[in-house]
RNA sequence: GGGUCCGUGGUCUAGGGGUUAUGACGUCGCUCUUACAAAGCGAAGAUCGCAGGUUCAAUUCCUGCCGGACCCA
């Protein structure tokens, strides 16, 4: 462990790091760019979110080795609500009660020291990324493009503001989109309340809602329902008092009308929720407006006006059955929808926002996507699924700070617009366009001419305060790393990018967004492959989280064994108790063969420490005992072609061959598990349980065929495993042969003259070896001897005549 | 309620219309054999979720059900 510690620290801060792992764009190799996640950092990282990193490091080393030229960019998402949440609460105020700019440079400054102590962990883990060349998603260089892409797409009309309803968070007070929207369960009180027709007919309808009633905009029925067909045309009486509107609202039936929930009658409200946003504008109904910025009660609400929503639900109530309209209550579970940032209720409310338009583009971004492959191909689905269920515009803008600001100016009389040159980071809230500026029609989006020419008759212009969404930013990764704008020479070589690895979690917003901008500014799909990887979970397969208290710190596997440290967890099990888990040594290069052998890509793993030590720790030590015992012997010079080579080392060298290939087919095909897998079962098995008990004597008594084949494989193995274990196989490999595996960039294949038109015959004789030598194994054991013991009255069958000599030193055979 | 995916020894996992279903961990037994006891070798352990159907043949394909995960209403 100490030892690994060790190699790391010296491989990263060695000068030949920069030349190992930079990118050259000039480079004439393929041009492999990975579109790293840039990690939120926030404190802890998610010790299943490190084991994915490390994968992607994988593919980086891997398609190094296949002799691309790799850029893999190591970037750090900083924008966001999370960090002005971190901020509030070390400082105890709220956000809006700070300077503006004072609030942005205690966020900038926060950050950093995250940003810190990710990279660290980033190192650690031994991620090969380009930290030279790390980028910031706050910072100016990020922050233009994402202001220079809105400035396209508003051109281009598909952004556009608008007046429409929008999810809102009342805590935080600014909108957020679809896929920032949580479900929780919660108990809530069902109130029936009674309202009377134009008729004076009483009728029961079911709300768990009641501050609503001002907001009723319709009372339907289902048009099936035979309780209630004669009430369709009727208006009935508001329960409530409200003002500036009128008392009484139509029933109408519509099929969407659950019969069966509470009375079967149900009160549309303008936004009490999605279902009547869509309902009202299918009827075409004026909408009221009950709930203002501040989450408070409106003017509407008559007695309710000024009260936040919880406290017009519990006065709603009261006003009720004080009237005597408040039929019962009953408690029941229902899902309610909150910002999955600051966990609060949402309402739907009527605002002015951006909007990225992209229902009319959907059917097309789920064609483009046909030419990316996803990883594993089922994950596709998460796509599909998300893609059916969208039937709105994206809302773009967000009512707070750290985020990159909208790059806009309005004219005085509001009819135009200045946007900013390309390639320049604007911040309109607190300074006026940068020279190159242009102006815009507001409506017609034609371009009215240069900014400094027009800048009097525009009158007193205001700059936008509102910023984007943190996915407007994210979701231009791939072309910041591909050198859109500021690189047009590696955009056109590296685009679509070669690889999107990312968590399923974040498929309907992160790559979901990146694959919009991609069918909106191109018409092309944004990738060459999407891999989709599952979450981590804790050891009975549970998410982690704080509240469960079952998570797991990445630092404390990965420091697992250094400095004479060992780990020990303590988590709650499936039973609630509290379980121990420890382990002695794990480190970064365990816990990489760990992740590489354990799983498939895509599905949701289990992460226990006890299992990843006491799984893959031997295999470790099986390959530097390998490793260790191969240093014995001196390795030929001449490691390119072997002079002569005897049966046994042409077999062993068929059988190599052959894991070579599936190796070098897994890796071409991104398929870390089967390379894993192929190299696990070859080192640790046939290799040293067969060839290297055969070939020992050869080897002591210093045989030529048999040294060579033994280095030569040791030397191809390291290099064929380095994308998984990279500081182990650079420790040996450079200690055994001066030169290390993670330098190698070209594939390992074997030369000719290893008997390569005998490969087919030899290898078909593999089976009935290991079979020969498990019968003679199994003999002695029920003989009660030693392995060393000689035996006598073995059959050997013919097909192995030419392994006789081989196989009677091996088993001491008489 | 709708959709998608998943269900293989005690645990995790590979595979896939056709002889005795892959591997690992754990278990049991033996062995300190000049790389390796943080190991090796050997053994036991699965009616491939349940019920039907298609087929000469199903664990694999189809349908339904049960259980789990995720998404959507």
């Amino acid at each position: 462990m100490d030892l690994e510690k060790r190699i790391q620290e010296s491989h990263f801060s060695e000068e030949s790091y920069r030349e190992r792992y930079s990118f050259d764009p000039r480079s004439e190799r393929e041009i492999f760019v990975i579109d790293t996640p840039p990690p939120y950092p926030s404190g802890t990282w998610h010790i299943g979110a490190v084991a994915q990193y490390s994968m992607i490091d994988v593919i980086a080393r891997s398609q190094r080795l296949l002799g691309k030229e790799v850029k893999f960019p190591w970037g750090v998402d900083r924008n966001g609500i999370n960090i002005e949440f971190t901020v509030e609460k070390k400082t105890g105020k709220k956000m809006r009660t700070f300077d503006r700019a004072e609030f942005l440079d205690i966020c900038s400054h926060t950050i950093e020291e995250y940003t810190q102590a990710m990279r660290k962990t980033a190192k650690r883990v031994g991620l090969s990324c380009d930290y030279d060349n790390e980028y910031l998603t706050d910072s100016p260089e990020y922050r233009a493009v994402s202001q220079a892409i809105f400035v396209d797409l508003f051109k281009s009309g598909d952004i556009v503001e608008d007046l429409r309803p929008n999810i809102y968070d009342p805590v935080e007070g600014t909108t957020i989109a679809d896929a920032e929207v949580q479900r929780i369960q919660r108990r809530t009180k069902l109130c029936h309340v009674i309202w009377t027709t134009e008729d004076g007919e009483d009728i029961t309808i079911s709300t768990t809602r009641p501050e609503m009633i001002c907001a009723c905009g319709v009372v339907m029925v289902h048009p099936e329902d035979p309780r209630y067909s004669h009430l369709v045309g009727k208006r009935v009486n508001l329960p409530l008092p409200v003002s500036e509107r009128g008392e009484n609202v139509e029933v109408m039936a519509h099929p969407s009308v659950k019969m069966d929930f509470g009375s079967g009658i149900l009160m549309v409200c303008s936004f009490g929720d999605q279902n009547d946003v869509v309902i009202f504008r299918e009827l075409g109904l004026r909408p009221f407006v009950a709930i203002d910025l501040e989450g408070e009660m409106t003017s509407i609400s008559g007695p309710l006006r000024g009260m936040k929503v919880n406290d017009a639900r519990i006065e709603a109530t009261k006003l009720l059955q004080d009237s005597n309209r408040l039929e019962s209550t009953e408690e029941r579970d229902q899902e309610i929808p909150v910002s999955e940032r600051g966990g609060n209720p949402i309402e739907i409310i009527l605002l002015k926002e951006w909007y990225v338009r992209q229902t009319h583009v959907l059917d097309r971004l789920v064609d483009l996507s046909k030419s990316s492959r996803f990883i594993p191909e089922r994950n596709r689905q998460y796509l599909h699924d998300w893609v059916d269920g969208i039937s709105i515009d994206w809302p773009i803008s967000r009512r707070r700070w750290y985020h990159t600001e909208i790059p806009i100016w309005y004219s005085e009389d509001r009819t135009k617009v200045i946007v900013p040159p390309k390639g320049v980071y604007v911040q309109p809230w607190r300074e006026g366009p940068p020279p190159g500026s242009e102006v815009i029609d507001r409506e017609t989006k034609d371009s009215v001419g240069e900014f400094s020419k027009l800048k009097g008759s525009l009158g007193k212009i205001s700059g936008e305060e509102k910023v984007f969404d943190t996915w407007m930013d994210s979701s231009n990764s791939n072309l910041f790393v591909s050198g859109y704008l500021n690189q047009p020479d590696l955009f056109d070589r590296s685009f679509p990018t070669s690889i999107r690895p990312q968590g399923k979690e974040i498929v309907r917003t992160w790559l979901y967004y990146t694959l919009l901008k991609s069918a909106l500014l191109f018409d092309k799909p944004a990738f060459q492959n999407i891999w989709i990887d599952g979450l981590g979970m804790d050891p009975w397969g549970r998410k982690m989280s704080k509240s469960l208290g079952n998570g797991i710190d990445a630092d404390s596997v990965l420091e697992c064994g250094a400095g004479g440290r060992t780990g020990s967890w303590k988590i709650k099990g499936a039973d609630g108790k509290q379980v121990i888990l420890k382990a002695n040594k794990i480190g970064s290069e365990c816990f990489r063969l760990w992740k590489a052998c354990d799983a498939q890509v895509g599905d949701d793993f289990h992460i226990n420490p006890e299992e990843i030590e006491t799984k893959y720790y031997g295999v470790l030590t099986k390959i530097f005992n390998i490793a260790r015992f191969a240093s014995q012997f001196d390795a030929p010079k001449n490691l390119e072609s072997p002079s002569e080579l005897e049966i046994e080392d042409i077999w062993i060298l068929a059988e190599f061959d052959s894991t070579l290939s599936d190796v070098r087919a897994a890796w071409e095909d991104i398929d870390i598990y089967t390379a894993a897998q192929s190299i696990k079962s070859f080192g640790t098995g046939i290799f040293p349980s067969h060839w290297l008990e055969m070939s020992k004597s050869r080897l002591y008594g210093e045989n030529k065929s048999a040294t060579w084949t033994l280095h030569r494989i040791v030397r191809d193995l390291m290099s064929a495993f380095s994308p998984i274990c990279p500081f182990f196989t650079h420790y040996l490999s450079t200690t055994l042969y001066g030169r290390s595996s993670v330098d190698v960039r070209d594939f390992p294949q074997l030369p000719p003259s290893c008997g390569v038109d005998r490969f087919d015959e030899l290898r078909s004789l593999t089976s009935t070896l290991e079979k020969y030598n498990s019968m003679v194994w199994k003999a002695k054991k029920d003989l009660g001897i030693s392995l060393k013991s000689p035996i006598s009255g073995i059959d050997m069958p013919e097909k192995l005549t030419p392994f006789a000599s081989a196989l009677t030193q091996m088993h001491n055979l008489e």
